[in-house]
Formats: C-alpha cells, sequence, structure tokens
DNA sequence: GTCATTTTTGACATACCGTCAATTTTTGGA
DNA sequence: TCCAAAAATTGACGGTATGTCAAAAATGAC
C-alpha cells in the first residue's frame, strides 16, 4: 500500500504497533472461550478506542484468529527448524521435530487451541483470502521439512518404502499420531479413566512403534530415546523465545 | 419424573417426537455452522412453535448439540460392535473397529463434526451436568470395547508388551492415529497437495505399521487385509442402519 | 495558516439468546 | 358432562454483540 516502506511516518508506526496490541488482548479471550469469548467491544473498551477503529485493524473477529494462527504457526516452524537442525541421522530429525511438536503444545498452550479453532468452517470462511492463503502457506512450510526428512532418509535407505506407501503417507502418520493424540489429550473427558498418565510420553512412543513398523533404521532404542529427549528439549529451551514475531501483520489491513 | 413410565399420555408422545424433529432441524444447522449456526428462533419458526417452547425440550443451544453427539456415539458404538464381532482373530477385530470407523465417518459426515465441535470447553461448559455424563459413558463404552480386545490379544500372546508399554497406550495409538488422520483430512487445507489421494488408505496401512510396529500378530498382509476390508464394509452396510436411534433422550428436560 | 486526506468516533440497524408472567390447553376426578 | 388444578405454550422483553457509516477530528504537505 504504502509506495516508500523505508518511512513510516509516525502515525503508521503507532497503528502498526496497535495491531499487536490487539492481538496480544484477543489470545487469552479466545483461548479461554472461543470465538464468542473474543469480543470487539471489550477490545475498543480496554484500548480506549472506539470499536470502529478495531475494525480498521482487522475486518472481522476471524481475521484475528486468522492473525494469531498465522503467528502460531510461524513459532512451530522456528521450534522444528532448530530441533531438526542439530540432528544428524533422519530418524532422530523427526524424533526431534516431534519433541519440538511437545515443546510448542506446553509452551503456548492457547496458541495450540486457536489453532484448532481457526480450522473450521465457520472461522475459515469468514476469512479473507489473504490471510488464509497465508496459514495454508505456513503449514505447507511445516509439512514440507518433515517431507524433506523423510525423503532424504528413503534415498539414504534408512527407510524402505513398502509396495504402494509414500513417504507422504508415513509423515501423515506421523503427523496424525502427534497431533490427533494431543487433540484427544485435551479434549476427551476421561482418558486418564482409561489408564493414559503421560500423553506425551505414550505418543512419542507410538511415533516410534510406527516408524519401526516400517523399518525405519535404527530402530527404537529407549536409552538412546531419553537421551535425544532431553537434549532437544534443552536445546529448544536455549534457542528458541517465547515472544511471538508477528512478522505476519505486514500489509494486510482492515476494511 | 413421570412415575408410570409405561403409559405415556398423548401429549406425552407429542411431546417426545417434537424432540426429535428438533434435533433432525438443528442438524443441519449445526453441521453447516457450527454452534453459531443453530439458531434457536430459526428452529422455533420452522417446527411452529414459539421459543419458549423449545426452551421447555432443552435448556441452551448447546444441549441440543449434545444430544446429538451423544446419539452420534451410540450409532458409532453399534457399528464397532458389529463390525468386532464377527472376527476370529484380535488384529482383525481391531481393524474391523478400524473400518467401523470410515464407515461411521462417511455415513454420518454431519455427526463427525458435531461430535468434534461438541468437546470445545465453550460448548461443554454450558451443558447439563447429566447429559455431559451420558457422552463421557458413551465415549468409555466405545474405548473398554476397543481397550478388551487388546487385553485379550496380550493374554493370547498375539500381542508382546514392550517394558513400560500397557495395552491402554496402543490403544490409545491406535485411537490417535485414525481420529487424528480423519481430523487433519477434514480440517487442513492442502493434504492432497503434499501427496494424500485417499486418506482412509492411507490411515489403514499406518495402523497396520504401528501395530506391525508392536508386533502384533499376524503381522500386516496386503491381500488378507484387502479381503477384510471387503468383507467387513458389506456387513456393516447389511447390518446397521443408517437411522439414528435417539434413545437418550429418554428423560432429560428442558428447564 | 489552509485545505485535502486519513483516521477516529459512536450512534445505529440488526440479530440472537434466554426469561417469565400471562394465557391456553390438558387432565382427571366428581 | 363439567370444573378446577396442573401442565404446556406463548411472545414481548432485557440484555449483549456484531458490523456499518456519516460526521467529526487529526494529520501533514504546501
Amino acid at each position: 500500500m504504502s509506495i516508500a516502506p523505508e518511512t513510516l511516518s509516525r502515525k503508521q508506526v503507532e497503528i502498526r504497533c496497535r495491531e499487536v496490541k490487539i492481538l496480544e488482548l484477543a489470545r487469552p479471550m479466545i483461548a479461554q472461550r472461543g470465538l464468542a469469548g473474543l469480543s470487539m467491544d471489550a477490545i475498543a473498551k480496554q484500548m480506549d478506542y472506539a470499536k470502529g477503529t478495531i475494525y480498521n485493524h482487522f475486518g472481522c473477529k476471524e481475521e484475528i484468529m486468522l492473525a494469531l494462527a498465522i503467528a502460531a504457526n510461524e513459532k512451530r516452524l522456528e521450534l522444528f527448524h532448530c530441533a531438526a537442525e542439530r540432528q544428524q541421522q533422519s530418524r532422530d530429525k523427526i524424533s526431534a521435530i516431534g519433541i519440538a511438536c511437545e515443546e510448542f503444545r506446553t509452551r503456548f498452550d492457547d496458541l495450540f487451541r486457536i489453532d484448532c479453532l481457526v480450522r473450521h468452517t465457520v472461522v475459515w470462511d469468514k476469512a479473507s483470502e489473504q490471510r488464509r492463503e497465508m496459514l495454508a502457506a505456513c503449514e505447507q512450510r511445516c509439512m514440507q521439512l518433515v517431507g524433506q526428512i523423510g525423503s532424504e532418509a528413503a534415498q539414504a535407505g534408512d527407510l524402505p518404502l513398502p509396495r504402494g506407501v509414500k513417504v507422504e503417507d508415513i509423515v501423515f502418520g506421523l503427523w496424525s499420531l502427534t497431533y490427533g493424540g494431543m487433540i484427544i489429550d485435551q479434549s476427551s473427558p476421561g482418558l486418564d479413566l482409561i489408564g493414559i498418565r503421560n500423553t506425551f510420553t505414550a505418543i512419542r512412543r507410538n511415533c516410534h512403534a510406527l516408524m519401526d513398523g516400517y523399518n525405519w533404521t535404527p530402530l527404537y532404542d529407549p536409552e538412546a530415546d531419553k537421551k535425544l529427549v532431553r537434549n532437544v528439549r534443552a536445546s529448544l529451551k536455549r534457542n528458541v523465545s517465547s515472544s511471538l514475531t508477528l512478522q505476519s501483520l505486514q500489509d494486510i489491513g482492515g476494511r
């Protein structure tokens, strides 16, 4: 929109900051009570602006949700990269990404919820095409990273593909297992009633069983895994901050 | 509430029927546009009753959602039973239940969505304790069925449990894989962009890999599996109707 | 200091939820 | 058959929220 992006007038900087502030206010609202919990009136009141001003930034509630979901996915990708790039073997890289998922889940509980909500038709359909594409692109980058590791594994001979099975299918499996497990953990009334204590451990063990089932070498080794978990966790804590980037706000306006 | 349940006055029968009618009207509304799509005004108008009458049946919108979710889970359990009871080997029973999940997913697309929605705090917290317990109980019965098959398998020596892994963990894995895969399929913008054509086939293959990873015998055999899928599908189509039971409406009133 | 442009404002139209006092219908006993 | 008590129904009402838009205020180029 602006022709000279290097010069932001004082006013324009103020506006950009407000965008961040809106998202900060919206975050807990959505996390606690979903789309309905996000009240434009409340945001306006808390920021001491008129409602119309908020609508200048985001065309509707759903836009705010997507903005947050995009930020969430950028953060997740950051964790993925940090986790994977320090590993040598393909299988360790995958495991490390699994641990990054755990880290994301625990550190950004609210964003995890928001990321789930955003995918419902109600929200998705009302948001702008532009932001939807942005989120889809973020997701793609996450998947591609994992897919690439899988391809390397297949090429290096670590992962023999059975007839009729593609690398993508296996990636999809790992993803289902991890994401699905977390969703169930979050939303099923009586999980520990049937005897699941530590969800993360169970998910991780199942991912290993899946990879073992496909003969992804080296096969599961409890000791090695324990060590890996410790290392990756420590590294993520050290190298990835808990604050959001919010770079994605760049050029999308409200009405 | 009524002391002589065997005699329902004419009026009371009429009321009970209305309950069903309400749910029928609500079903597509919720499926299409979530909680927000469910309008009490619209239901009242379409049924030619005042809004207050609808509130006599269901204390709030969320109650309607839960009622449908309960019906959905009863149907799912029916499919599970029908699928499992015709198999001899433990692993086939599990596979059959996986196929029952597919069947449920395709036949009752709307109920699958509703079952997901119901688990969000917003909905869950507003519904009555009574109905929540009812739904939780339904879910328990589904899980117990699968858990039982797992235990039998372990006892019979078909499934050797590695140190630190319980039957429940494996059940949880299969469940995550199936449910998670379907959720992703439903809600992720570009799944086939990364090359997943037939989601069900992928999920099924991954479940087998998981079981192979745990050495659940007999190990995966493509031909045998193909035959099983055909049989179970046919049997489900033949023996399980597509209409809801709605027995669960029994005794829960509105306000 | 002036004026065109951008930004802000908040009253308004609309929509929906859930309530409840008043009204109508049903029931069951005399 | 009739009547009074119980049950069911009604719909106007209070409350809350969204998204709009014409008018008012702030900005900044000259």
